[in-house]
DNA sequence: TAGCAGGTTTACGTTAACGTCAACTGGAAG
DNA sequence: CTTCCAGTTGACGTTAACGTAAACCTGCTA
């Protein structure tokens, strides 16, 4: 440990690539692929990476993005949503259409999860049906 | 046309493989590659492959499962555990404890669809509001 | 001063999920 | 018989999303 000078940015809270990684168990190379497909993009100290709050946030959407599968240009225009509305008239609308083709991919996933999580229950009931006939007494 | 001799097996409806491809919006060759990688296994008039309304249906489960964005080996599993259940009591230990893993996953995944949907009602608010502030009376 | 841990760029390799020919077949229509 | 159509089997091409290896920098620490 150096003397002092532990804290220069004391403020938002930092993360290194690697602090990164390990929180959401990826790898760094996936951490500096996201950013060359345009969806982080840390400051710098010097050549190293330096990760704020807000890095870490649009991280965490990205891999929300990922766990409902979507591809990273989706999941990029999704991100992007997030940041300043642009301010022109036409760039809201843009957006507001993105908006709507975005939650009616998430509405028929719902549905989709729904009817696998019905007959997963159903599927389920007939396994233990069938394990407790397996037990049942009158197989001696 | 033929004369008469059309309906050789008028049972459970049959289809070709262009007539699914149609249905779904998908091409011949996706369904064609799907057999291949275990997914589906249709009988076959002559070489030709003929659809039961059993693998139309495994197929529809193979595009929710795709719209959920499983891959392909995940998706197989998971539509095994709707055929006959194996019989052993281990095997139904197996599917069980596969059900409740897949369960999980879709678990999570309507967790991060709620989220999502709020947070696009948030952001279509706010550009909503910075429209209406656009075409307010103050910038005549 | 040497070395090491952690970071960087560059570049090629890999896997999944098809797309895209090419060459062949079997039956119906003209 | 030829022609056409729907279907079939290879085989190679392509894209996305990283993995992996090489070669380099750099700020401590021993």
């Amino acid at each position: 440990m150096s003397l002092c000078a532990e804290k220069p940015t004391p403020g938002p809270e930092e993360y290194s690539i690697s602090e990164l990684a390990r929180e959401f168990d990826i790898t760094t190379r996936t951490i500096r692929f996201y950013e060359d497909q345009g969806l982080l993009s840390p400051s710098r100290r010097g050549q190293k990476r330096v990760y704020q709050k807000a890095d870490r946030t649009r991280l965490k959407l990205v891999l929300r993005g990922k766990r409902l599968g979507f591809p990273l240009t989706d999941i990029r225009r999704m991100i992007q949503l997030y940041d300043e509305p642009g301010g022109e008239a036409k760039q809201l609308d843009l957006m507001l259409s993105q908006i709507t083709n975005s939650r009616s991919t998430l509405l028929q996933q719902q549905l989709d999860i729904e009817l696998q999580l019905k007959e997963f229950d159903d599927i389920e009931a007939r396994c233990k049906a069938r394990l407790a006939q397996l037990r049942s007494p009158q197989n001696t």
